[in-house]
DNA sequence: CTAGAACCTCACATCCATGTCAGAGGCAAG
DNA sequence: CTTGCCTCTGACATGGATGTGAGGTTCTAG
């Protein structure tokens, strides 16, 4: 498929598509007229890509990990694997922290509605 | 306090104290010669900014939802609870991206310890 | 053949929280 | 008074993913 097809599968802009190939987070073959076209299982890479970048990982951390996605191999699951994990421990660390963040939003909204109900709830901002 | 103490029991930069003073999420009363001056219950303040900052919310975002946050009164609380609300289920929905992308993550690790020991195990990217 | 999409490259613009620097004033200790 | 650190305002710089526009080529449909 050509990139405008691939960007209306995964929501990615085709800006952005050519950004990853840049970055290195993304292969294309080039038809003779220099279009590139993409394999099916692109597709997947791509929506896996923008997990990632989601996740708070730039592009040269993917870059740094992709390899290792597709081709589990010694040579590359050596540094990678360490990195994986670490960049694991850091997303998972952010989580907690953002379900600390929801649950204070939470407290917030409840607050609030127990104010509105004229109530008098005085608990906020805890984390 | 003066802003400098203020920084370091935060964690903020002084320059982003400043900026959050300038975008409305963070009041200071002035001393005669123009130094900025902050209660202990600021730190608290500044610690939630940080987090909602981290939770993805913008500068915008958080002012409208910091007056609700001190002052729960009718006035307010008309639509910054229901923004309040909508952010909080974008944030939920954030933090179930985030885990499926940290299942993804470590089911990668696994393929690729699991390759290490030589076993054939092959799964991967999937959310 | 022709019109209009879709594609190419290159390059500059944008957003937004922060960093950083310059020049000036404030304040405590020696 | 002087030295040193903190603070002030203002302005420009940064980074990173993405938007956008120009100028040109390619593909597809009529």
């Amino acid at each position: 498929m050509r990139i405008g097809e691939l960007a209306s599968r995964t929501g990615a802009s085709v800006r952005s598509l050519r950004y990853y190939e840049e970055q290195g987070l993304l292969a294309s073959t080039r038809s003779s007229s220099g279009q590139r076209h993409y394999t099916d299982g692109e597709v997947e890479r791509v929506v896996f890509i923008q997990r990632l970048y989601a996740a708070g990982l730039s592009s040269r951390t993917i870059a740094e990990l992709l390899p290792c996605v597709e081709t589990p191999s010694v040579e590359n699951s050596d540094a990678a694997l360490e990195r994986m994990v670490q960049e694991r421990d850091r997303l998972s660390e952010y989580i907690t922290d953002l379900v600390h963040t929801r649950d204070a939003l939470d407290g917030l909204i409840a607050a609030n509605r127990a104010h509105r109900k004229g109530l008098r709830t005085r608990t906020a901002m805890a984390g």
